[in-house]
DNA sequence: GTGCTGACACAGG
DNA sequence: ACCTGTGCCAGCA
């Protein structure tokens, strides 16, 4: 597999994941059987903008903070359940939010 | 080839 | 719950 292939099943993927619901930079390397979790962020890093970027999130349900305010609005407006810390900090219920690889 | 860099993950403390 | 260190792998200088 060359890396523009992986580029595009990775954004292929991404494009799966339903409104409301997220996955992870690891599930998607692990889904494509390819790369891992830096050569994931790596292409969302690029080109993420084309697709719905904030569906895809660390392990723990947090986000990396110069993309936090933007997410926060999305989640909020399709429903994507989030938890609220005290401290500012917010990251998904990956509990409930985290999205298995299914169409 | 060699070294450094990251929208990461995981184990420790 | 938080912070730090280490492992990771492909891309680029």
């Amino acid at each position: 597999m060359t890396g523009d292939e992986f580029r595009e099943a990775v954004l292929d993927v991404v494009g799966l994941v339903p409104p409301g619901w997220v996955t992870t930079y690891g599930d998607i390397a692990e889904y494509l059987g390819h790369g891992g979790p830096r050569q994931v962020a790596q292409v969302m890093a690029r080109e993420g903008a084309a697709v719905p970027w904030w569906r895809v999130v660390r392990a723990d349900g947090s986000l990396p903070v110069h993309l936090a305010e933007r997410a926060i609005a999305e989640y909020a407006a399709e429903g994507t359940p989030t938890i609220r810390q005290e401290s500012g900090r917010f990251r998904i219920d990956m509990r409930r939010g985290r999205w298995s690889g299914e169409v």
